[in-house]
This record gives C-alpha cells, sequence and structure tokens, in this order.
DNA sequence: ATGAATTCTGAATCTAGGG
DNA sequence: TCCCTAGATTCAGAATTCA
C-alpha cells in the first residue's frame, strides 16, 4: 500500500536480474515467452490482448496449443470460458514476473474489459484505478442503433492490497496544468503520421496513440524501469518507453508486425536525461525537524508563532517543543491537539511574524534546505 | 437484434400482463420481490446494486476534515465469491421478469463493475454499450495517491444477441446538438435543492442525478413502458419515470428509503415539452493543458522556450514542466516565480521562436484545438 | 439587498517509516 | 505485526456568512 519514494526506487533497481533481455522483441506465444523471463524482475506490464472474441485466430488455449477457428455459430459460454481461460493464463504468468511493488495495466472495450477485470482481481492484483480513454475522433455508429463507442477502458492494478507501487503524483499533477490528473483522458485515436501505414494500408488494426502510452509510463514507472509489453503489435509501448528513458522487452507473433515495430523503435529519438528530471513530491525531499532548526538558531528558543488566524499562541522551547495555554507537544501534535483534529500539519499551520506579516514556518525549513542542499 | 420501431412497440404493449403493481415501491429484499413479479412483463431495469466498496479506515481531508463515507451495512459483503452469488442471483432474477425486447443498465465503480459484467454476459444478456458517467465535481484523491476517482461506469444490455431492444437514435441525437450521443457522459454529482435532506443530513449516501436517469429513460423506453428499479433507494428512478410519462415498480429495504421516495415521487411534475429543450448543456470548450501539447508532441521536450523580452530562457521537461536557472514547475508557476508574481498565464507569458519572431504558446493551443475539435 | 468571501461536502478500495 | 509519529494532501459547486 503506498507511493514508492525514490530512494526505495534505487534500491530494488540495483536488484534486476541480469539476464532479462532488455530492448529487445520475442517473436512468439505470450505466455510461453513469459514463462521464459525469471520471477519478479519486471517493473511494468502494459498489455492490450485481443478484444473480440470472434476473432478467433489470436486465441491459445493455457498450454499454447491453438483455438481452431471459431465460427459464427459457436456456443456463447463455451467462447467465454475459452477466453476467460486464455486470459487467466497470460495474467498469471504476468503476475509471476511482476516485481511486489509492480503494475500492470490492460486496455480493453466493453466485449472483454469485464472479464479482464474480474480475471485481474481473482488472481489477487489490487485494483488501484479505472481510466476511461475518451476518444476525441471515434468512429460513429453508422447504423444509429447504438450510443457511439467513443472510449476504451484501462485498469491499473498493483501486487496487492498492501503492495507498494509508483504513481509519480507531482508530475501528473504538473501535466495537467496543477490540477489532479482525473480518471477520464481525452486522446485523438492513433492517425497522422504516427500511423503505421504499408502501402496506403496501416499495418496494425488498433495500433493505440503514444499520447496514451506517455502518460501511462509517465504515471507509474521512473527511467530505466523495465515495461513489459506481452502484446508489442507495432511497438507503441517500445517507441514511448525509448523516448523516456525506460527499457521495454516486447511480445509479438506476427513477422509482419515486429519487423514494423523494430524500424519504428530505431527511428524514435531518447529524450535527453535531463529533460526526465520530473516534478517531485516533497516526500522525496531530505527530511528536516523542527528540532534541527532550533538547533542551528534559525528558530530561536522564545519564539512565539501562532496560527494564522492568531487564535492561539505557542512559545518555542530548547528541545523544539511548542506550549501553549497549558498544552505541549511537537509543532505538529500541539496544532493538532488545539484544533481539536486528529492530525496536522505544524509546518504550515503555525506562522511567524515577518514584519508586518505572518508566514508559515515552512518557509523557514525551505530556507535551510537551500542552503544546506547541494 | 435492432432497433423496435413504433408499431411493434404498440403490439407488445397490448399483451403487458395485468397484475403487475404499477407505480409503486414494494418493501422488501429485491430478489424476493422479483419472484414474485411474473415473468416477461418489465420494459426496463435499471439497477444500482451495492458497489462493495471494501474502504479501510478514515480519511480526512488536507484541511482536516472528516469525509463521510459509504459505511452502511448494505455495501458489506464477506468476498468476492459473496458478492458474486448476490449479483448473477438478481440478475438472474431480472432476466426472467424482463421482456424478450427489454433492456437492462446497471451502474457501478472499479470495484464491481467488471464482476457485474462478466456476470451480465455469463447470463446471455448482450452488451449495447458501456457507458462512462464523467463526474464534474468529483471528489479529489486527498493523499496524492491515485489519479482521481471520476467516473462510474453503466453497462446497457438486450436479452440476447439476436434481441430486439428500444433506442430513441433521434431523440439522442436531437438532444446532443444534432451529434450522435457518444458513450461518454457529462453530469454532475447530486446537490443542491436535488440533494434529498433530513435536518442537514443526506438522506441517501449514493443519491444518483436526475440527469443520468432521464438521458437512460428517454434513449431506451417508449412513453407507458414499465421500468423496474431493484435497488430503488431514494427513488430518482420514479421520479424521472413520473416526470416522462413512464410507469415504475421500486423495490426498497429501507424504511427511511421508502418514505423519501414516496414523498419524492409524488412532488414530481410531468416535465412540460417546453422544459426538454432548455435541458440541453451549452458545449463549452474544453480545456487543454500544456501537458495535452507536450503528450501529442505539438510541444516536444527539449524545447526552449522564452518570455517575449528574453529576459528568461526554459526547457520543457518530459512532464511538461519548465526549468530555468534552478527554478522548476508549470507554465504558469515558473513564469510567477520568475516573475515574482503571485500568479502568471503561462500560456502568454511563454513564447517560442517562430522563424524570426516570437510567438506565444497560445497559439500553439488554438492550433491543436482547431485540429482536434469537430 | 447585493456581492464577496468563506465554509462545507461528495460511492474513496487514499501514507511512510521506525521501533 | 502492531503501534506511534512525522507530515503530506483537494476540486468544483453549493451553502452560508460577511461586508
Amino acid at each position: 500500500m503506498g507511493v514508492i519514494d525514490r530512494k526505495r526506487v534505487a534500491a530494488r533497481r540495483a536488484v534486476t536480474p541480469a539476464p532479462l533481455p532488455l530492448d529487445t522483441i520475442l517473436r512468439g506465444d505470450c505466455i510461453a515467452a513469459m514463462k521464459a523471463l525469471p520471477a519478479a524482475s519486471i517493473d511494468c506490464i502494459f498489455a492490450d490482448p485481443p478484444y473480440n472474441l470472434q476473432l478467433g485466430g489470436d486465441l491459445n488455449r493455457p498450454d499454447g496449443s491453438h483455438v481452431d477457428a471459431v465460427t459464427n455459430d459457436w456456443d456463447k459460454f463455451d467462447s467465454f470460458a475459452t477466453y476467460d481461460r486464455f486470459t487467466r493464463a497470460w495474467l498469471k504468468e504476468a503476475r509471476r514476473i511482476l516485481k511486489p511493488d509492480g503494475t500492470i495495466w490492460v486496455i480493453g472495450s466493453y466485449h472483454n474489459i469485464f472479464r479482464v477485470g474480474a480475471a485481474v482481481q481473482d488472481l489477487g492484483f489490487w485494483i488501484l484505478n479505472d481510466i476511461v480513454w475518451r476518444k476525441a475522433n471515434p468512429m460513429p455508429n453508422f447504423r444509429g442503433t447504438r450510443f457511439t463507442n467513443a472510449h476504451e477502458t484501462l485498469i491499473w492494478a498493483s501486487m496487492g492490497e498492501k503492495a507498494r507501487y509508483t504513481f509519480n503524483y507531482r508530475s501528473l499533477k504538473t501535466l495537467n496544468d496543477e490540477l489532479q490528473m482525473r480518471s477520464d483522458w481525452e486522446f485523438p485515436i492513433c492517425g497522422g503520421p504516427e500511423r503505421l501505414k504499408q502501402d496506403g494500408v496501416k499495418v496494425h488494426p488498433t495500433q493505440k496513440p503514444e499520447a496514451l502510452l506517455y502518460r501511462i509510463l509517465l504515471a507509474s514507472t521512473q527511467p530505466g524501469d523495465v515495461v513489459l509489453d506481452p502484446f508489442f503489435g507495432t511497438g507503441t509501448t517500445g517507441a514511448v518507453a525509448r523516448r523516456l528513458g525506460r527499457r521495454y522487452i516486447g511480445i509479438e507473433r506476427e513477422d509482419a508486425y515486429v519487423a514494423a515495430a523494430e524500424a519504428r523503435i530505431a527511428a524514435a529519438l531518447p529524450l535527453d536525461e535531463s529533460l526526465l528530471v520530473t516534478m517531485q513530491a516533497p516526500r522525496n525531499a531530505p527530511r528536516v525537524s523542527f528540532g534541527t532548526l532550533v538547533e542551528n538558531n534559525i528558530v530561536a528558543p522564545g519564539t512565539l508563532l501562532t496560527d494564522a488566524k492568531r487564535r492561539w499562541q505557542a512559545v518555542v522551547r530548547a528541545d523544539g517543543s511548542l506550549a501553549c495555554n497549558g498544552s505541549e507537544g511537537s509543532i505538529h501534535k500541539l496544532g493538532a491537539t488545539l484544533q481539536g483534529a486528529p492530525s496536522c500539519n505544524g509546518w504550515t499551520f503555525w506562522h511567524h511574524q515577518q514584519g508586518d506579516a505572518l508566514s508559515p514556518i515552512d518557509t523557514l525549513r525551505q530556507t535551510w534546505l537551500l542552503a544546506t542542499q547541494p
């Protein structure tokens, strides 16, 4: 449970097993290929499995054997069961190779996403969000028989309820003009120069836009992390991973897709490392205690602090504790006590006189950090 | 498979069985109550079952106030297996009492919707659409640990692949300014005078907005059709059905909810036709973040931006943040920091080289809007 | 009375680290 | 594993209070 900080990220990267086939495309069946990868070795998985049950050619049984051509007459229950077996088989392997603090993304439509989501939960993953990709330019419903199918759904899950995971909250908030990123994302469908074509014909029927993978990888991975895509197709995941300084492993069965993906990724330009520095959460800054400021006489014992509305006034004591009206405690504890609140961030609650105005003591901490950090 | 025309609708209404308890609320367990209804007698079902939220401890806002969460007993289930049994039991009864050309709607969140969707498919329903309700004003993620959970999902299904169903395509297109209605709908959450309160406290923790039911009933029922809601709550379905000239049957266990629903429905007035026109919301221009331009490579990471007088030069980073002389932040924040101003419109402050001249980055946003908007 | 400012609240699987 | 403490964290709209 919780978001991973940088120290921990560095520690876990150091133990990444050596034999991973980094930045390559493994040709073949995704379940067999995943079986050959070491356990707990992957930071993030993005999976775009086949959507439509009637595309029988895309289905394999858990043992790897091919499912014979599905006709229009196939029995409905049987086909759902077949799809479920396939889904649970590849998800199980995905779970085996993910690190304990890794996450998995799966994209789908109403044809398959409910089955995928139930399987994700049944296998012990813990859903963090479902994300809606709103298509800016979806294909209309030509016959006027339903609502325009204008979105697809992504599921984002960690390894379990208590598992840690990476979520670059500050980066995403910055990306969204200082508003929390929501669970509904709008992107155009993949077209224009980005859409891979061969002799004027699109190479892959469901090529995903790079903007979608850009947001996914920026949100849930760190530079250097290993991203696996078991349904690699024409390699959108690999191209974006390379641009963003992440390592990728792709798995793909069709030779034509592999060839297109390799050319495409080779042409993708990695961003300069300095550009991959993103906004960091304050929790990743070194911790400074209030006592440090007192010890260094940034705040002298005897200084009077008040809240923003001057309802309470407390005196700083020699050990960095505060005292007010017979109550005492740390900057946090006393703030909580006085307000009758369960908790309180003392850094922003307590203020000191700064000329005519009041200034939160957090500014003193920032000054101290700037002065002491290299 | 297909949309029902009016003649066929008239024919099927003629054989509606007599003993239906129309426009009443049945008090009790939804499965038992449905068992007492005749088979193939209902035109449409709207179901808002418990979501099985599985909340942890208490949650406080950053200002210390407490979040009033859904802690009701009716939302507690032992396990996924228990929830699945409950779901399949009520869906099975729903299927029995629906007419062959009826449809069912179920709303849920990522906690339960995948299980519901899989059950819907397993029981032989045919999913017509999944619909996303985008909340205009969702509760934020206070801890910064995930994406803001800003939507809920609806499943709309017919009785089978070949089943007929009602879809008022023209009505919905008119409602949507002569554009096909899409699968993503935006409404505010239920609040204001519409939200039922008793002594200042909300009567029901999850009251749905009437606008949502309005669109559902307008899309998938005809005047006079019978709409069943097995989780009636405070009767949003009944109130809207009455306004739109549909008949309703509600099922609800909690006496307090039943009483509130009865009073509410009695006060609901059939809607004047002129009001239908005014209920169309104007489509406001979508907000575009600077990050959108970066994600879509309109502005590449590494691009240099300056202010109009070239006093400062900043580099665009991968998450859409800017960096300049050791300062960093969003286009707005960094502009404010450099100028020592409290705020700054980054769109007009920052410029990029355009031939020999400088051009504000707002022009890039305008170009993007023109290219992506219909 | 009117507008500005402040407060309140909504289906939420909502922390991290050390002892 | 439990307990304790530090301290990081929110958006839109409606309701209410204040000037």
